[in-house]
DNA sequence: AACTCGGGGCA
DNA sequence: TGCCCAGAGTT
């Protein structure tokens, strides 16, 4: 098991690897930021961000998005894929910001997942990134990093793993920690074919100590 | 647990 | 061309 010592090394060593991963998701507002996430599911950032630009401009306030019809809406964002549910869920979501928290992002899990296309992962990147609250969103690349570098056992659950992590990251990393391990995951230690010859990380790496041993066995 | 939504990126 | 993808909701 890594030590909570190597485990900030190796965060370290991602942030020198990817230094502005975390710029992808820094938005002016709570607000910007919810939708921003909402918009990434199944897709890259780097495809919400070419209509973000556009879109955020034309909608500032949860009001101006229940001002026009779904359909143009849709049209708004078509390009990202998954558009009509997310344009159904961001004016639902809209509608209840204003009912039930005064226009407000709210800062709490419990209540942030009450919203419409808003899960435990949307949630979390809200509350670390918006609100600097320890909370992790643990995807397929968080889940893939962390058991092969030997944070986790590869039988834990998604939420141990997210219990795991958040228990080992120091407070000041919460807005980085989840972009830096998406874009190591994404780019570098992927899912197939992992690129373990050039890896910084190979000599705390369980997965990747395995993986060169197998290489030079055969 | 297994679907569905969905256009774009990439082999 | 066909497969996959920074998820969430429904059955």
């Amino acid at each position: 098991m890594l030590t909570k010592a190597q485990w900030q090394g190796c965060l370290e060593v991602m942030e020198e690897m990817f230094p502005d991963a975390h710029c992808e998701l820094i938005h002016s507002n709570p607000f910007e930021l919810l939708i921003a996430t909402l918009l990434s599911a199944q897709c890259t950032d780097a495809l919400v961000n070419r209509v973000t630009p556009a879109l955020f401009a034309k909608y500032r306030s949860p009001q101006d998005y229940l001002q026009v019809d779904v359909e143009e809406l849709q049209n708004d964002i078509r390009s990202i894929g998954l558009y009509r549910n997310k344009s159904k869920n961001i004016q639902a979501l809209s509608q209840m910001l204003i009912e039930q928290f005064a226009g407000e992002v709210p800062n709490s899990r419990e209540a942030l997942v009450t919203l419409p296309g808003v899960g435990r992962k949307t949630a979390n990147v809200v509350l670390s990134v918006a609100f600097g609250i320890p909370a992790l969103a643990v995807d397929t690349h968080v889940e893939r990093v962390s058991k092969r570098l030997g944070l986790c056992k590869w039988k834990d659950s998604v939420l141990q793993v997210e219990e795991t992590i958040t228990k080992k990251t120091p407070m000041n990393l919460w807005n980085k920690t989840h972009h830096q391990l998406i874009f190591f995951g994404r780019y570098h230690c992927k899912a197939q074919n992992p690129n373990c010859l050039s890896c910084p990380l190979l000599e705390v790496c369980r997965e990747g100590k395995k993986r060169m041993k197998k290489l030079s066995s055969t």
